[in-house]
RNA sequence: GCUGGUGUAGCCCAAUUGGCAGAGGCAGCCGACUUAAAAUCGGCAAAGUCUGGGUCCGAAUCCCAGCACCAGCACCA
């Protein structure tokens, strides 16, 4: 037997592909099509295992819906502008473009040794000018519309990375790159209005059935919408201050206000008061808290009465307005009706400081008494103690309140969300330039588009002494207005690089088109995306902000849908020793030493082998030997017929079969439908690998039988179709076992098989006939026994009448296929 | 704390969605090959499904209560 030299092989096919342009695909309108995409990779230096998961799913997908006759692509690009690239030129004085250019390189190595599908010649990197151009004019699209703006706020800043971060970015107040502690600075920023779009954001998500349930759940508490109602409270010698609640129905056990810190009337209110210094020195130590941990609520609830009163529209009680440390500023209005009687934070704020609680829910089995709740009820019930509102459900309550604050003029539903613009300014060299520049005659003045693209000077320095290196580069930061031809100052920000990644996948399209950022035609007939594979730690940043841009591009013109992937499938995390493999946790394993000791067909086997792709994969390098030996084993059964098979003309299957050959036809089939059906829908690879070891074990099994026989057109039928259901999980072993089974290059295009049901039907079936719920005796009948026939013969076997002799029959139970139960007294 | 997911041989995982708990792999044991070892090949053994109740002829699967782990959310008014 010739040895299994996958390392040979491998390379042969991998030189056979990239001569043949095997993966090069182009739009044909005869056949269907297929989109499926994997998450691009930043180009840190190695491919690591989690990416080797992500492609090969997607790499399966791909040459499976190719031999289905699709036309499918299948491309492969570099997010490749970013800190890391950076930080490193500071390290090591290594420039960022060479630093990624050469990280570049050597991933693509590594991908192309894995055999990958790609059509290479739509490979992208976004710090390529030619792709972060259109970065640049979608950016002054924005612009012109009133999407892209300018503006001072409070943002954060990552003291480590030295730039802002977008608020997706900062949570939990830690940076999402470097987990340092953000701080929080007043800063004139570019903005993305992304907020005009978040009523669509969750609309839409009727559109995306194809998505787990979970993303669709991140996304939408991180828009955040919630309805309700904002009212007016009139205050004593002042202006009304305005509340967002969403329990108007509760409005009559307001007892009392509460405001942030920061809110601006605040002084207003303390001005003139009793004690005014000492509340003015209690409401400056709320605003120094940590505002991080304000808002996640792990500070104690404190606060202090302003010495201000308002009083309740609904009830016409006086009450206090209080500065609390848990009501914040930037979401509703930055102040609150508290409503202690039903709402756990007012509660428990009312039992700090002995405020008036009162009942205004009843629930139905119980009457609350305000002196001995323990905490809120906020449970349903009707109102009582409200007035002329008395007796609702809270839903009729909460109608008939807002209305009659709508008619008062004090009022009106309302709708308030957590999602803030995209923040998409940077401090930092390495991402799109924005295009404006700053006219002191002019103002903002953005850059023609036939000046675009605003390129990167190769010569700024990285000294990492703070401050972004662009603005050291004179000829970067002096300009010309466009407008008026007076001097200006270039825009030395840079563009998020979540601006990148939030439209490549149309750039795939027409990777290097001058004319606009891609081939409309191109679109039509590519898009939407129809599989989409990815980590799920983007659910709600580039997936968010991907769905924003492709709406963005809709009302431009660009395009004519709303959301860019039918079907989302987040694979799951690869674990070691129980944990997440990082480089942090340095528990990493690198897929070129699997390589070198199995080849890439082994590692991908294995990687789909041992868990479904959406479950967490525990990492065992001793499970690896497994699928290598079932590589082995085909190799050597191949290795033994594939001469004689490729030798010989090609016999139609005879249609009578000794049991053997039946059985082993019956086998193929079967497994032809499990695979078909696990691929297909489920994307349960795990599963089908198992199916192709089966398959191989019956054809090995039935190989002294039918290999020398008159019958051996079955066993070259098994070994065909052994071959090209693995092929698409093994590639470069089924392109080798094809030709040398005599076939013409390549598997890649060969059709599918097609399951025969009639071949894969059982012609008998051993059935468990249980007494009692035991297993008491067992059967054997035709596949399509009539039930009188099963249940007769089942009650007739002497096992069987052992246990129901002298007893009676209660009821006889007969599943087709599967079992008879019979009830005896 | 809330929501969702998961819990099956020593380990990773199956079980046609209520029908005989086992497909596949690892590890283990036995054997073949080998001077020997590794590699390779063949075979064997192993859990009654996290716990406790319930429904049913029949439950890993459905229901109730709890436990463990994972993920997401969490003063958002």
């Amino acid at each position: 037997m010739t040895d299994y030299r996958f390392d040979d092989i491998e390379r042969r096919w991998q030189e056979r592909w990239a001569a043949g342009r095997t993966f090069e695909v182009t739009e044909d309108p005869a056949r269907p099509k297929y989109y499926c995409l994997e998450m691009l990779p930043y180009p840190s230096g190695d491919i690591h295992v989690g990416h080797v998961r992500n492609y090969c799913i997607t790499d399966v997908i791909a040459r499976y819906k190719r031999m289905r006759g699709f036309n499918v692509l299948h491309p492969i690009g570099w997010d490749a502008l970013g800190l890391p690239a950076e930080n490193a030129a500071i390290k090591r004085g290594v420039h960022p473009e060479k630093w990624t250019r050469d990280n570049i390189a050597g991933m693509k190595r590594q991908l192309l040794r894995l055999g990958f599908s790609y059509p290479w010649s739509r490979e992208i990197a976004s710090c390529d000018p030619e792709y972060y151009h259109w970065n640049q004019w979608f950016f002054l699209r924005m612009l012109e519309r009133g999407i892209a703006y300018r503006k001072k706020a409070p943002v954060n800043w990552c003291p480590s990375c030295q730039t802002v971060l977008a608020n997706e970015q900062a949570e939990g107040g830690e940076c999402w790159r470097c987990h340092s502690k953000v701080e929080e600075r007043e800063m004139d920023q570019w903005f993305l209005r992304i907020t005009a779009y978040q009523d669509e954001l969750v609309d839409d998500m009727a559109q995306l059935p194809q998505w787990p349930e979970r993303v669709l759940q991140q996304q939408r508490n991180w828009v955040g919408r919630s309805h309700g109602a904002e009212v007016d409270f009139p205050v004593e010698g002042g202006e009304p201050l305005r509340i967002f609640t969403t329990r108007i129905d509760t409005i009559f056990g307001a007892t009392f206000m509460v405001v942030a810190p920061e809110h601006p009337r605040v002084e207003e209110f303390v001005r003139g008061s009793s004690d005014e210094g000492k509340t003015r020195e209690a409401i400056q130590r709320l605003r120094g808290q940590d505002r991080r941990a304000r808002q996640a609520g792990q500070v104690e609830k404190e606060g202090v009465f302003t010495g201000r009163s308002a009083t309740n529209p609904f009830s016409r009680e006086r009450i206090p307005i209080w500065v609390g440390n848990f009501v914040l500023t930037g979401y509703g209005t930055g102040a609150i009706m508290a409503v202690p009687g039903h709402d756990e934070r007012d509660f428990e704020f009312a039992r700090k400081y002995g405020l008036p609680i009162r009942v205004v829910i009843q629930p139905k089995d119980r009457a609350l008494d305000p002196a001995e709740m323990e905490a809120a009820y906020d449970g349903p019930g009707r109102t009582v103690n409200s007035g002329a509102f008395d007796g609702l459900d809270g839903g009729e309550a909460s109608r008939r309140m807002t209305a009659d604050a709508e008619k008062r003029g004090i009022g009106r539903g309302a709708v308030t969300y957590r999602l803030k613009d995209w923040l998409i300014s940077r401090q930092r060299y390495w991402g799109t330039p924005i295009p404006v520049v700053y006219c002191e005659k002019d103002g903002i003045v953005g850059v023609p588009d036939d000046q675009l693209p605003v390129e990167l000077p190769k010569d700024a320095p990285f000294t990492g002494e703070g401050g972004n290196p662009l603005e050291k580069v004179p000829t970067f930061v002096q300009a010309v207005c466009p407008r008026c031809g007076g001097p200006a100052r270039r825009e030395t920000d840079t563009m998020d690089t979540f601006v990148d990644s939030s439209w490549y996948f149309y750039r795939y399209l027409s990777p290097h088109r001058a004319e606009g950022p891609f081939d409309p035609t191109a679109v039509r007939y590519w898009f939407p995306i129809d599989l989409y594979v990815g980590g799920i730690e983007h659910a709600i940043l580039h997936l968010v902000y991907s769905r924003f841009w492709t709406k963005m591009m809709r009302d431009l013109g660009l395009v004519t849908f709303d959301e860019p992937v039918t079907r989302l499938f987040p694979q799951g995390m690869v674990h070691k020793g129980g944990e997440v493999m990082s480089k942090s946790r340095g528990n990493t394993v690198a897929p070129d030493d699997m390589i070198k000791a199995y080849g890439a067909d082994t590692l991908r086997l294995y990687i789909l082998s041992v868990a479904p792709p959406e479950d967490a994969l525990e990492w065992n390098d001793q499970n690896v030997a497994g699928v290598h030996r079932f590589l082995h084993r085909v190799w050597g059964l191949l290795d033994r017929h594939a001469a004689t098979i490729a030798g010989e003309t090609r016999s139609p299957v005879p249609a009578e079969l000794s049991p053997v050959a039946r059985s082993l036809r019956r086998k193929v089939h079967q497994t032809i439908r499990r695979i078909t059906d696990d691929v297909e829908e489920r994307l349960k690879l795990n599963t089908a690998v198992s199916a192709l070891i089966e398959l191989e074990h019956a054809i090995a099994d039935a190989e002294g039988a039918l290999a020398e026989t008159k019958e051996r057109p079955v066993f070259r039928e098994a070994l065909e179709t052994l071959v090209l259901l693995l092929s698409p999980f093994a590639p470069h072993v089924g392109e080798e076992m094809w030709e040398r089974l005599g076939r013409r290059f390549s598997v890649v295009d060969r059709p599918w098989p097609v399951a025969d049901a009639g071949m894969a039907r059982e012609d008998e079936l051993e059935l468990a006939v249980q007494v009692n719920g035991k297993v008491r005796g067992r059967i054997t009948v035709p596949a399509q026994a009539a039930e009188d026939d099963v249940r007769r013969k089942a009650l007739g076997d002497p096992k069987v009448e052992e246990h129901t002799r002298g007893k009676e029959i209660v009821k006889v139970v007969v599943v087709p296929g599967r079992l008879v139960s019979v009830v005896v007294r």
